[in-house]
DNA sequence: CGTCATGTGTCGTATTTAGTACACATTTGT
DNA sequence: ACAAATGTGTACTAAATACGACACATGACG
């Protein structure tokens, strides 16, 4: 969707500079996956993998998961299983929340952590 | 996933009880698909249509979009894109949500609803 | 200077998704 | 009785998804 590739890449460039165990080759094999498919797929010349892979290379990256998923156009499947469970709850209570400015997101979060119920 | 065909099935036939435009044939026609796909749909013999084809027959049958699409194991897209643009603080609410009582979660809404930001 | 690792180009493929097209036997309506 | 409408079985398909295998030129470095 997005630069997911050329951000994976910028991300393992700068992991390089310290260890040169980040290169295509050898995350490439840390995460499962050819190491011709990492560059292809840094270089945006392939879709972003499935959200299996995504993880794995997101893991290996140190990078959040759900962030990761979100510039590979995709949405974790426990998130959507969640949402699925109550579609009209959420459906609402997300379209409400769009336009809302994080801080005030956060607070739901954190009222909701506190356990108000 | 679940029944997404018998209960579409279901629901069709209750129309037809009052109204004979509700065959399979004239409502895929009016939705935009073979009939004979529809039939397949209906009796689970093929997974659930695309979103776009789901939203129409929801449309169609008078019932949520959201909820039938939950059926079908899937998500709307606008959910999505709203959750993919602040990931961190969306996935981070949901999985908070997770096992709240929809009385809770209908509290946040009305909450946000009422513009407390 | 040789070799080893690196990044990438090319080609191929299995699986899933999302349907269409047609024919046919069976009601249903008049 | 007969035409029209109905539901469904069979067969096919185009496009997208998610990769793997291999070869090859270039560069690093000991």
């Amino acid at each position: 969707m997005t630069h997911f590739g050329p951000t994976i890449r910028e991300i393992r460039e700068q992991l390089r500079e310290g260890d040169r165990r980040y290169s295509v080759r050898q995350v490439a094999q840390r995460v499962g996956i050819e190491p011709a498919y990492l560059s292809k797929i840094e270089r945006g010349e392939v879709a972003p993998p499935s959200e299996a892979t995504t993880v794995r290379l997101a893991r290996e990256l140190g990078e959040d998961a759900d962030v990761m998923l979100a510039l590979a156009g995709k949405i974790s499947a426990d998130l959507q299983a969640i949402i699925r469970k109550r579609p009209r709850l959420f459906a609402d209570l997300i379209r409400q929340l769009k336009e809302a400015p994080d801080e005030a997101v956060l607070r739901v979060v954190r009222e909701v952590r506190d356990g108000n119920w």
